[in-house]
DNA sequence: GCCAACGTTGGC
DNA sequence: GCCAACGTTGGC
């Protein structure tokens, strides 16, 4: 696979937003709390290096609104361990974790950001995952030429 | 392995 | 808050 790849994460910005991400030590946060095997196995192909569009979702203005980078590759998600957390997965142990997450920094916020019906308007964005018809996936692969012109059109 | 019921996502 | 679309669960 060729590198960096390049990424589209999706939170809602009430629970963890872009402006959280950068707030954080480090500007690096772990991105816990994905419980779908798809979502799960993109992470694990991630890459330190590898490039990711922030997306925040159900909220009043939906779009990509800052870029990160993975900045450790997949481990074990803590929270399908603990109880009392919102995430916990009664099926996974210590020694047989089930979900991973990635630690993401931070690179900067976009100066536009890119609402999800201007997306949707943007010629070369057709094939994005994020804008099929019923998409749900909140963690997906952006094509090269699809980073370039989200980040132009946000710059 | 099928599939109905249920829970979740996420735009609107 | 609504609801379409999707993923997961569990009975059979």
């Amino acid at each position: 696979m060729s590198y960096p790849s390049y990424w589209l994460m999706k939170s809602e910005p009430t629970s963890f937003s872009f402006a959280d991400l950068v707030k954080a030590k480090h500007s690096t946060s772990h991105w816990d709390g994905v419980r779908n095997y798809q979502a799960r196995n993109y992470m694990r192909e991630m890459r330190v290096g590898d490039k990711v569009l922030f997306y925040h979702s159900n909220c009043e203005q939906p779009g990509v609104v800052g870029l990160a980078e993975v900045a450790r590759t997949a481990y074990p998600d803590h929270t399908q361990f603990d109880p009392k957390d919102i995430h916990y997965d009664p099926k996974a142990a210590r020694d047989k974790p089930i979900w991973d997450m990635v630690d993401l920094r931070a690179i900067k916020p976009l100066c536009n950001p890119v609402n999800l019906d201007v997306l949707r308007k943007t010629k070369g964005l057709e094939k994005m995952i994020l804008l099929r018809r019923g998409s749900r996936l909140s963690v997906q692969p952006v094509s090269p030429p699809e980073w370039e012109i989200v980040v132009k059109m946000g710059a």
